[in-house]
DNA sequence: AAGAACGTCGAC
DNA sequence: GTCGACGTTCTT
């Protein structure tokens, strides 16, 4: 919950604070304002990383794990029974029109038309006021804006640059649920799952188009690995930074950690690849 | 399977 | 050219 999220953040902070009063560690940041600091409190205590992304998914996207309920309750809870929501009952309406779409697009599913599907299964809280506001880390900041580390929702998304969608050519999603690939926009497993469409068969086949792209990922900036602009200094990655070459585990984007199998592509309209980093 | 090391890409 | 970081391969 929110609470958990608020938690994190504050020992966050709190273990910076005091870190700051008790010894004169001066902070590092690298050029990119990516601080890398001591984290033994929140490391030791803290949530692990599964359960950091976990409250990250609940908190930030509004979707609650499984893993969460099974934390919460001791004995075995009886199964859950899936309740038919309102946006389950939605889902099953987009599915069936994703599926046509589909079928009409060889696979491939267009921006606009997941854009209007996603609008349609009610899922405002995807939107971003104003076409790139504050719309997810804006909600989340009262609880988690701790965990920000100073970072602006469109200080890690930049600017709403080339892309048709949205108010004044912002992007009107939040850029996480998207997947960048040199083979197009995949909606990223997590906004399946809040679409109700994460079993969808066309996921395998689009699994090759991804992987045929050799082209790197990059990190979504919207999960909380993400946004955490702090380097532990004492996980494997940042121990062996030189070696290693690879980001503290605490800040490594959820979406990379996936295999890129899981994403459901969404073509641009104009066929050009899409940047969400300028 | 997980972690470490290395190669490489991409931004600056 | 340097550095951060992703992907792949190797090691345990």
């Amino acid at each position: 919950m929110s609470s958990g999220l608020s938690e994190g953040g504050r020992t966050e902070d709190q273990e910076r604070s005091n870190s700051k009063q008790d010894s004169p560690v001066i902070e590092r940041r690298n050029r990119c304002g990516i601080i890398s600091e001591p984290l033994s409190k929140s490391l030791k205590k803290s949530r692990t990383l599964s359960q950091y992304t976990a409250v990250s998914s609940a908190t930030s996207y509004g979707h609650k794990d499984n893993s969460e309920t099974k934390r919460h309750s001791a004995k075995p809870q009886p199964p859950p029974q899936p309740q038919p929501t309102v946006s389950a009952l939605m889902a099953a309406k987009l599915d069936r029109t994703l599926e046509q779409v589909l079928e009409g697009q060889n696979g491939l599913l267009h921006f606009a038309q997941a854009a209007a599907l996603l609008k349609r299964a009610g899922m405002e809280h995807m939107l971003l006021p104003g076409g790139m506001g504050m719309g997810i880390g804006g909600g989340d900041s009262g609880s988690g804006g701790s965990d920000l580390e100073g970072t602006s929702v469109t200080d890690a998304v930049g600017g709403p640059v080339d892309f048709p969608y949205g108010i004044g050519g912002g992007f009107p999603f939040n850029p996480g649920l998207f997947i960048m690939t040199p083979a197009g926009v995949f909606l990223a497993d997590s906004a399946l799952h809040m679409a109700g469409l994460a079993e969808y068969p066309a996921q395998s086949e689009l699994a090759s188009a991804i992987n045929s792209g050799k082209k790197k990922r990059k990190r979504c900036g919207m999960c909380q690995p993400c946004r955490r602009r702090i380097n532990c200094d004492q996980c494997s990655s940042c121990r062996n930074r030189k070696t290693g070459h690879q980001i503290c585990k605490f800040r490594k984007c959820d979406e990379l950690k996936k295999k890129p199998s899981a994403a459901l592509e969404v073509m641009l309209p104009t066929g050009a690849a899409f940047r969400w980093f300028q």
